[in-house]
DNA sequence: TTGCCACAAATTTTT
DNA sequence: TTTGTGGCAA
């Protein structure tokens, strides 16, 4: 079953530490000597027509439309791999930029096994940020940054706006502090700057003020934020006057960009300049792949490409390797309603495969229960864990998932959601180290000055700002002053001085100890360790080992750098980890993966569970954007996740979902309605069966439910072939693809049951709208308050949902009040 | 100043 | 549902 599918023998597997991913390489040595001029490059494996032409084309810009599992990986490797054994290139002149550290760790291990070990070391490849921190470190004063400026998380920054948001004497219930944050973010991924913002709305001008004094305290605290580390290098290198803009832009004779459609206005305009002393710009994507508008992406950029470079030669990888011909189709199907694509045809020389499974269950346990059934019976068949994989669209579905996985014991990995070095006694720790680093960032000793408890409570705190930002100096400098002025009390002196102290003998221990021995002095002498232990509870038990853990990871890193030939340095290191995203150290462990669909991006699995198929979460809808444009996006994230099935691949969805404590009636996915119906094979659990059952048939009078699809749905609906849904008795008519096979049970299932039983192979017309008729969306009439659209979908006997009326505002309404209108 | 309690809010995706 | 915040008493 795999063989058929595999592209080419697996990379060897580099595991990329956990605590600190491969980032670029050392600095290029000015002298090393330019690389033997090999015998001409070829590569092991064949390559396709356009692959080659990809791989070969090397003077002036290019653009590759890399359909999914087309072998864009290893075009871009080849294509190094070709500049620097048959054209001569040296290496360090070569920048490959990729999306995520991930990413670059694996292009990076497949070049070693092509180059070599020492020619891939000077190579320049890292994301847009690992690389940018490089140049910035070097290039700091051009930004009037210090030289170890602290990179700023989203915590970080968002406990700076709340400090300027007090400050300013802003209300925080009408201004909140993300909200500020994410307007800024989102002008600073176009590159404005203050000057450059445009106030419009009525609450720009107060988001300006905001937006200025953000800037300054960042400044002042020598920390950057995410896109000040991509901005920065911006106007240095888009500076004319600079020399050293001018140097960088000439250094490199070749600019890769891989995932080109994640690219946001920024990051193009870093990648022209850098490589604007050559042209030699290529960049590789997938417009149908674009998911990350939301942070700034901007597909122009690779549907534009041409008209900025009108000479850049168009190459289109559209033979997929990777998935089942049905898999493909199914994804077309999905990808095709879409209303602006460049124009291109994915499509596959593999067999068709299995069908796609679709799933509809009842509740969100019971989809779990689904899952797991078919977890198990796959590493039954022997397959490796680490071959499937469990997807879902936001973080929140998780916990159900795991709980099913835990209680069959089923191990399991979540890549994504809270990052180990988010943990709060990990930042707290990590807030001491930078402190020691750099003591003007006062964020981090906000953070810890109270932490452990050593009273110097909230009263004595706000003291020490004000006397800081009157003598505009750091708040770790104010405390010896404040202490002089006499403004504070006796116990509360007492206590900052101790700080103070503490303070002073961990900056002299910065000289002489390494990162690791410095973060063992901190948890012993900041009382932090013995705190946690005092609390002697389950929590702060977990909280030291996850300390431990970070000890360990500091000791890696440690051992790392030693065997680079590097210094290991707390500021190398804390831009590292800040860097860094779980997503990256996706473990070697035999464990099932489950994360986001976003996590999934550039992953491929032999055998994929969609979950949470439904209107409202996939395609999850907020109400403050259009719809369509939101579902444009929704619709290339269900082609990615439906492309990185190999061989397998099922989707899911429940009638019932409780999330955050409210039960919602959700009907399917409309992108289930868009899959071929030839490729595809539809079933409901048992418990599914019996829910349809206790809710009466589907032709039943209830309100709706036979207008609602047509409202929404395509005409050609997948479900609606208007057979009445038959049960097969259970134990006989079980599709084939599950094995007849006890299962160990959950708690909550009543009694042993055969696997198969679980599926009954079935047409769904009818279950899914037979208990709640109204879609999000659905237009409704009431008596008093006239026509209006569902906003919300209620559970409970009488089911309730939300309404949007014009001219009367929102209102909760029981459907049995409500008239389709 | 701390720690507890009650209440409220907010729930996407991440370098 | 969980997580965070604010007020209050000790």
């Amino acid at each position: 079953m795999t063989e058929q599918f595999e592209l080419f023998p697996a990379a060897p597997a580099l595991a990329p530490s956990p605590a600190a991913p491969t980032l670029v390489p050392s600095p290029v040595p000015a002298l090393a000597p330019p690389p033997p001029i090999a015998a001409r490059f070829e590569p092991a494996a064949s390559l396709n027509q356009p692959q080659s032409e990809a791989v070969r084309h090397v003077d002036g810009p290019l653009i590759v439309f890399a359909g999914a599992g087309s072998g864009k990986t290893r075009v871009i490797t080849y294509r190094i791999a070709n500049l620097v054994m048959s054209e001569g290139v040296r290496p360090w002149t070569i920048l490959a930029v990729t999306f995520t550290n991930k990413a670059a760790g694996e292009m990076r291990a497949r070049l070693e096994s092509l180059l070599g070990a020492e020619r891939t070391k000077q190579l320049w490849i890292g994301t847009f940020h690992a690389v940018c921190i490089r140049f910035l470190r070097q290039h700091h004063a051009h930004a009037g940054l210090g030289k170890s400026f602290v990179i700023y998380d989203d915590a970080d920054q968002k406990a700076v706006m709340k400090r300027v948001l007090k400050d300013l004497g802003l209300d925080e219930k009408r201004l909140v502090p993300q909200q500020v944050l994410a307007r800024i973010h989102r002008e600073k991924q176009e590159a404005r700057g203050p000057d450059a913002f445009s106030v419009d709305g009525p609450l720009d001008g107060v988001i300006l003020r905001c937006y200025k004094e953000y800037e300054q305290r960042l400044r002042a605290a020598n920390a950057v934020d995410f896109e000040d580390i991509l901005l920065h290098v911006l106007r240095l290198v888009e500076d004319e006057q600079s020399a050293e803009g001018r140097e960088l832009c000439a250094r490199f004779e070749h600019v890769l960009v891989d995932e080109f459609q994640d690219t946001n206005l920024v990051q193009y305009r870093l990648v022209r300049a850098l490589s604007r002393a050559r042209r030699n710009l290529c960049v590789v994507g997938d417009d149908d792949q674009s998911i990350y508008r939301w942070r700034g992406a901007d597909i122009r950029n690779i549907r534009g490409f041409r008209s900025d470079y009108p000479d850049a030669r168009l190459i289109k990888l559209e033979e997929n390797y990777r998935s089942s011909a049905n898999i493909v189709k199914a994804a077309l199907g999905v990808i095709r309603p879409s209303r602006e694509r460049q124009p291109k045809e994915l499509f596959t020389l593999n067999a068709a495969g299995a069908e796609v499974l679709i799933v509809h269950t009842a509740t969100e346990r019971d989809e779990a229960a689904t899952v797991v059934d078919g977890l198990r019976r796959k590493l039954d068949e022997g397959a490796s864990p680490r071959e499937l994989a469990v997807f879902y669209r936001v973080h929140a579905q998780s916990r159900v998932l795991e709980e099913a996985l835990r209680g069959e014991g089923l191990p399991y990995q979540i890549v994504g959601g809270l990052r180990f070095f988010d943990r709060a006694e990990v930042k707290d720790l990590l807030a001491y180290l930078r402190l020691v680093e750099n003591p003007a960032s006062d964020v981090d000793l906000l953070r810890i000055i109270n932490v452990p408890p050593r009273k110097i409570g909230d009263v004595t705190i706000e003291r020490l700002i004000d006397v800081a930002g009157h003598e505009r100096i750091s708040a770790v400098t104010a405390i010896p002053k404040l202490c002089e002025s006499g403004t504070v009390n006796a116990g509360a002196r007492r206590a900052l001085t101790a700080f103070a102290e503490l303070f002073a003998s961990l900056t002299a221990a910065k000289e002489t100890a390494g990162p690791r021995e410095l973060a063992e002095r901190i948890l012993d002498d900041s009382g932090y360790a013995t705190w946690l232990r005092a609390q002697d509870s389950v929590e702060g038990d977990a909280r030291l080992d996850n300390l431990r853990e970070f000890l360990g990871s500091l000791d890696e890193y440690e051992e790392e750098a030693l065997s680079g030939g590097m210094t290991p340095t707390l500021t190398d290191y804390l831009a590292r980890i800040t860097l860094a995203s779980d997503t990256d150290t996706l473990s070697e462990v035999a464990r099932i993966p489950m994360m986001t669909v976003h996590a999934a991006k550039g992953l491929e699995f032999e055998a994929v569970w969609m979950t949470g198929l439904e209107e409202g979460l996939f395609p999850l809808m907020r109400e403050d954007q259009s719809e369509d444009d939101q579902v444009e996006e929704e619709r290339r994230l269900a082609y990615v996740a439906i492309t990185r099935a190999k061989v397998e691949l099922t989707m899911t969805y429940a009638a019932t979902r409780t999330i955050y404590g409210r039960m919602r009636y959700n009907a399917p996915s409309r992108f289930l309605f868009d899959l071929p119906t030839d490729t595809q094979r539809r079933t409901a659990t048992e418990a599914c069966l019996d829910l349809s059952r206790s809710y009466g048939s589907p032709s039943s009078e209830r309100p709706f439910r036979a207008s609602t699809f047509g409202e929404r749905a395509p005409s050609r609906s997948a479900f609606g072939n208007g057979e009445r849904p038959v049960a097969r008795a259970p134990g006989r008519g079980a599709p084939s693809q599950t094995s007849p096979r006890a299962a160990p049970l959950g708690v909550a299932r009543p009694a042993p049951r055969a696997v198969g039983e679980r599926f009954v192979e079935r047409d769904l017309d009818g279950v899914h709208d037979s208990d709640a008729g109204v879609v999000l969306g659905s237009r409704v009439r009431h008596k008093k308050f006239g026509p209006g659209v569902v906003v919300e979908l209620g559970g409970g006997a009488d089911p309730t949902v939300t309404v949007k009326f014009p001219g009367w505002g929102v209102k909760q309404i029981k459907l049995s009040f409500l008239t389709p209108g």
